[in-house]
DNA sequence: GTCTATACACCGATAGAC
DNA sequence: GTCTATCGGTGTATAGAC
């Protein structure tokens, strides 16, 4: 008897069309926009009809799904990697956390909608692509009360303070850096105002 | 020779019948959501065809359009009203604007969706719509000034500070208060950045 | 002039042949 | 697993009834 074999070859050969099928649906997302894509438009890019996306995804709203886990899972992996890099200085870390969080939205217009606005309707994420984006939060919490930012109220300021600066951006001066000049000054207001000590000239 | 008219029945009948429209429009919007609105759906709740909108209004989007305008008007309205009330307090007058634009905001989401938020595919509001937004944005800033808040960029820091607030709210505790309750103590932090005076005890 | 009936192109989704 | 065919829905255009 051979027994089973080691690799499932089908269902590694399933996972990269749903991977082909999400690298399109990003392309186009950028392109067009985030609410105009189409399960047509999706499907010929990659050769298929519309109708045989639905083997690897129930819907539109499925794909839309698994693009929110994507995104989040990357962002997961993004501060994984900045982690070690953040300064000592409790200002400059959350300086480092809202530039990270900044920059990584303003860097993709249809990426943060998905992520952080309810633009599209009707979509609301699974559990499963909801996990990321609780684990990133969970992260960011720990990271700002090791530099002093402690207690519910003041993350949630400190994530609506950051996400206006970003939705203001996106908003009325896309590719612009209006509002991004304003960040680290942001940062300083809200430092002084939750009793974080300025950052000295030789370091903390 | 009997002259003119004095009254155009005939316009005023056409007016009647758009602002019908436009409230069966917002009526939609509240009850399932500003991106479900649907001109079938519109026009069956005054007794019409969806064609027939066509006589009053050249697309959905100028439906759309025309709620924009209205919204915007009516907050001018609303700070036209509240303006003589502001307090002398820089502080208290700051708070007062503030909440004055996050309760309206916060009272109607499809409404604020609309007024705020990019959220329908391909919208952008016309010059005459976006007029009584931009005289909002002028009452604002000249109140702003007259408190002490002076400057592009403080001004800039104020409508993201506050408009990050609402959107927190909207999009992650609808109906509750979690970052409500934070709007006075931002307003503080804000004031105190801006170097606005504490309101004394007994007014300023 | 107002409104309707009809039609068109497009959408997401489903059924069934191969 | 992928296709064609099709369904009910959408916004929109237009011809014509009244």
């Amino acid at each position: 008897m051979l027994g089973q074999p080691t690799r499932d070859r089908q269902a590694e050969r399933q996972e990269a069309t749903r991977l082909e099928i999400l690298a399109a649906a990003w392309e186009i997302a950028r392109d067009k926009g985030l609410a105009e894509l189409t399960l047509r438009d999706v499907a010929f890019r990659i050769g298929m009809r519309a109708p045989s996306l639905y083997s690897y995804f129930g819907s539109k709203n499925a794909i839309y799904d698994a693009m929110f886990g994507q995104a989040w899972t990357d962002y997961l992996t993004l501060i994984n990697a900045v982690e070690p890099t953040l300064p000592r200085s409790p200002r400059d870390g959350v300086k480092a956390i809202a530039h990270t969080f900044f920059d990584y939205a303003v860097a993709d217009h249809a990426r943060h909608q998905l992520m952080n606005q309810r633009t599209i309707p009707g979509f609301v994420p699974s559990p499963e692509s909801y996990a990321p984006a609780i684990e990133v939060l969970e992260r960011a919490r720990r990271h700002l009360a090791r530099f002093g930012v402690q207690g519910n109220e003041r993350v949630d300021l400190f994530t609506a303070l950051i996400g206006g600066l970003v939705d203001a951006q996106q908003a009325n001066d896309l590719g612009g850096d209006r509002w991004a000049r304003l960040l680290d000054d942001a940062i300083d207001m809200f430092a002084n105002h939750v009793g974080i000590p300025k950052t000295t000239g030789r370091g903390s």
